[in-house]
Order: C-alpha cells, then sequence, then structure tokens
DNA sequence: TTTTGAGTTGTTCGA
DNA sequence: GTCGAACAACTCAAA
C-alpha cells in the first residue's frame, strides 16, 4: 500500500482520444490501466476466432500508446479487480459502459461489490451517440421503426458530444506482480490462419484513424451511391475498430459533419444511426442474439441441412455471388455490406436455414462481429427483426450480382476459377452452354460447384413458408 | 380512441 | 429494353 491510483478499466474503448471514462481517470495524480478479457462470464458470445486476432493487436497498438504500461489479464473481472484492491491502495474505478446483456448484469455486480469496499465507481459513455434509455416514444416505449427512431428520436435529442483530446497522465502505474503478458491471452490461433488477413488490415487507433481521413478524402464524394458496389472502396471499412473503440461513432460523426456535402453525409450518419437501432432493440429485448423479435416466426418451418450449411460457409454453394461473399468473409474477415444482405437472404431464405446459423458463423468469423448489430441484423434478413424486409423481399444472387457488381470484378477476384467466364454467365454458370464452359477451362461439379439448389423453386417455397405464418399473433 | 400516412436495401410479370 | 404494378395486407407512430 502507497500512494493512492485510479483504475480505468479499457473495454470496448481502445482509444486514448475521446474517451470519456480515461479522461476522468486521468484526473487523478497516478492512473492504472488495464484490460481483461473476460470469457467467464461471456457464454455462448465469448469473442469468436476472429475478433480475438484483432483484439491481439489492437491492445498491442494501445499497450504501445501507453509507453507499454497496460496490465492486463484473464479470467473473471470480480476477482482480478478484488485482487487488484487488496494490493493497491485505488480511490476510484473508470469504465465505459458496454450494453451487451451479459456485460450489464457482470458490470452492475462489480460495481456493488466495488462501492460496498468503498472506491468510487463511474460509468460514462464511450461508444453511443445516444444511448437507449434516452430514445423513446413520447409514452415512454421504444421505437420499433427505423426512421422515426433516427428522425424523431436521434436527429431531435441532445446532439453528440463533440470529441474530447487525448487527456495527459500525470503518472502511470502497471501491475507487473499479477498482471499477464498480451501474447499470453492466446487469442492468436494455433494454426495460423490468421497470416491471411494481415494484409487486409492495419490495425489501432492512429491506424484507425487514418482509415478514416482516407475514406473522407477519397471515398465519401461516393459514398450513397457507391457504398452498394462490392467491387468498389467506396465504403469506410471502420466497422471493426468502432467495435473494438480503437475510433468512436461521436469522434466520425463530427469528423464527417464538417463537409458540406449533404447528401453522402447524411447517409454516412443514417448508417451510425442504424448501429444505434441494433443497439436499442438489443438493449430494450435482451434475448434478440437468440430469440425471434417477432415471436410468430417461432413456428417457420426452418429446414435442417448440414450439408448445405457447410457448402454456404465455406464458400461453395455454386451460387457465385454467394461464395464470393463468403471467401471474401474467410480470407479477409469481412464481408461487403451489399453481400451480407445477399448470402444472408440466401440462407434463411432460399436454404431455409435457421438464421441462428448464421449469426454463429458470423459471429466467429467477421472481424467487425457485434453482439447488436450482427442479431439486429440477422433478424432484419430473415424477415423476424424489428421493421424487418417484407417477407416477399428475396434477393436473387444472380440480379443482384449483375446489378451490383456490373464489370464482375468482385465474383473474379474471390472465385478465379470463374474468372475466364464471359460477364453474361458469371453469376449463373450452370445456364452457360457447354462450349462457353470449356473455353473458360470450368467443369461444374469439378472446379466449380453445381448449384446446392434450385432458385427459382426455393424461392416459391420460401413464399409458401411466410405465407404460413400469416395469421399468427406476434 | 380513432384515424391516417408511412415504412433501408427486392423480384417478377406483363404491357 | 423499360416501366409500373403486384406481391399481402400489417404495424407503427403520431396527430
Amino acid at each position: 500500500m502507497s500512494r493512492k491510483i485510479a483504475i480505468h478499466w479499457f473495454r470496448q474503448d481502445l482509444r486514448l482520444s475521446d474517451n470519456p471514462a480515461f479522461t476522468h481517470a486521468a484526473q487523478h495524480g497516478s492512473v492504472l490501466p488495464i484490460y481483461i478479457l473476460d470469457d467467464d462470464n461471456a457464454g455462448d458470445y465469448a469473442l469468436g476466432g476472429a475478433s480475438r486476432w484483432w483484439l491481439h493487436h489492437s491492445l498491442t497498438s494501445l499497450s504501445q500508446s501507453l509507453g507499454g504500461q497496460l496490465s492486463v489479464y484473464r479470467g473473471d473481472p470480480m476477482d482480478i479487480l478484488a485482487d487488484i484492491l487488496a494490493r493497491y491502495d485505488v480511490e476510484a474505478v473508470y469504465w465505459n459502459r458496454c450494453y451487451e446483456p451479459w456485460r450489464i448484469t457482470r458490470d452492475a455486480l462489480i460495481k456493488a461489490r466495488l462501492q460496498r469496499e468503498g472506491v468510487t465507481v463511474k460509468s460514462s459513455n464511450g461508444s453511443l451517440l445516444w444511448e437507449p434509455w434516452t430514445i423513446k416514444k413520447a409514452d415512454g416505449s421504444p421505437y420499433k421503426v427505423f426512421t422515426p427512431f433516427y428522425n424523431k428520436g436521434c436527429l431531435r435529442a441532445a446532439p453528440p458530444r463533440t470529441p474530447l483530446p487525448e487527456p495527459r497522465i500525470e503518472s502511470h502505474v502497471r501491475d507487473d506482480q499479477a498482471c499477464t503478458r498480451i501474447e499470453q491471452l492466446d487469442l492468436l490461433p494455433a494454426i495460423r490462419w490468421d497470416k491471411k488477413l494481415e494484409s487486409h488490415w492495419c490495425i489501432g487507433e492512429s491506424a484507425a484513424y487514418e482509415r478514416f481521413t482516407n475514406f473522407m478524402d477519397a471515398a465519401l464524394e461516393h459514398y450513397k451511391g457507391g457504398r452498394d458496389l462490392p467491387a468498389k472502396p467506396y465504403v469506410s471499412g471502420l466497422s471493426p475498430s468502432l467495435h473494438f473503440g480503437e475510433v468512436s461513432p461521436h469522434q466520425l460523426w463530427h469528423g464527417i459533419r464538417a463537409f458540406n456535402d449533404d447528401n453522402n453525409v447524411d447517409h454516412f450518419c443514417s448508417e451510425l444511426g442504424w448501429r444505434e437501432f441494433s443497439y436499442s432493440q438489443l438493449y430494450y429485448f435482451p434475448e434478440l442474439p437468440h430469440s425471434n423479435w417477432q415471436s410468430k416466426f417461432d413456428a417457420f418451418p426452418w429446414r435442417d441441412d448440414e450439408t448445405a450449411l457447410k457448402a454456404w460457409q465455406t464458400g461453395r454453394t455454386g451460387i457465385p455471388m454467394v461464395d464470393a461473399g463468403m471467401r471474401q468473409l474467410w480470407q479477409t474477415g469481412y464481408m461487403h455490406n451489399r453481400v451480407r444482405m445477399i448470402v444472408g437472404s440466401f440462407l434463411v431464405k432460399n436454404l431455409r436455414l435457421h438464421w441462428r446459423h448464421g449469426e454463429r458463423w458470423f459471429w466467429d468469423t467477421l472481424v467487425d462481429a457485434d453482439l447488436a448489430s450482427n442479431s439486429a441484423s440477422w433478424q432484419w434478413i430473415a424477415g423476424c427483426g424489428a421493421d424487418a424486409a417484407p417477407y416477399f423481399r428475396i434477393f436473387n444472387p444472380v440480379t443482384q450480382g449483375k446489378r451490383f457488381d456490373p464489370d464482375g470484378n468482385y465474383v473474379r477476384r474471390f472465385i478465379p476459377e470463374l474468372s475466364r467466364l464471359p460477364d453474361k454467365y458469371l453469376f449463373s454458370p450452370w445456364e452457360a452452354p457447354a462450349p462457353v464452359l470449356q473455353e473458360a477451362g470450368i467443369t461444374l461439379g469439378s472446379t466449380y460447384p453445381t448449384p446446392v439448389i434450385d432458385l427459382k423453386a426455393s424461392r416459391q417455397t420460401a413464399l409458401e413458408a411466410f405465407q404460413s405464418l400469416k395469421n399468427r399473433e406476434g
């Protein structure tokens, strides 16, 4: 026991600037910055493989920014904090709030325990523009439709704070006695599949801000129309950084608002609004990750088909636009938004497999896997979510390919074995005449799969399946 | 309480 | 090739 210290507990706020809790902690003389890998309390929602890989690099970057003074631990935060309290004179603990149901429960218990021990605990808003309990309808209930949620709820509420500068820390404390090393968190896979991800990403706070700057310089002017073209670099690619808090939505909001370009700027901001809407759904309906938001879907006749699921996961369905997306996911830990809708619609409507299979696979393979966004989006595409796509809206991967990948560059990038196929048949090789396939060096069923399902027939069956739910309560 | 207008992202068919 | 209508009525939000 010596001098008093304050703890800043990093969680999903792996940055130093615009960090409200870290800024509070900095007002104390000595700060112990910590990170705890908590697989104990997460249940089914422990970090997936791709997320763990990202986290490893993000923590490494954060630790460097702190001059190596980040103390990392693994285990139940309750025990770890209690142990720190026993060894240091801790005056206060600061963190930025998380919104996953299991974290809300955990943090409430920890806060009560720390307060009982006479420690000041203060949580802050580090990662949402509008926290869920601040956006409600006049009658106090949450919005169920995006447009009024965003226009009437968010845009008429208090505006998001302007970003905070990086605070100056008088002196860092490092818990050398008990903390472990980032390498010992075992975040990197034993089989080094992550090598292929490395060329696609730069990870950490400064890399995130640089990516944002590049986006504003080069892509923002194309955003509104170009964000739908998966072969083009007209999306921000900031989703993983936003998830881990390497950059805050406040920094993005105010950064982008500085441009005099209403269309693209408003569209980008409304995408941030969709993220907020997902968090609102998760907050008011904590079962969102595993239960249908519209309970009438509990009676939906899902299929069970391990072979088809495997084909979808590995990008071998024989439908090029679907396979390209699934291979982009596997190779890069990311999938373009437009293609996420296409592969999602295909899984739940054509293959008629439960959306939770998709939720689980994305959770494990996406570097931007986020409980709120992932759950809400799968429910949206399945038709059982809030403000969901009408049931008759079934994406046709051939039509979508022709419209959004007109030059075929996206499909050819991720399915090189189809690269010599002319545009006309690129999205439906099963329709190509034999000489055309031969010329392109393709043998269906051998060099590239025949389709696992007939698009037209499965669409019709899906419509009938959705029809069967029509008169149910829910 | 009742009424009214509106609702992220699509596809297919037939004129 | 292009365009509008149908798909199927339903729920939500707010006056």
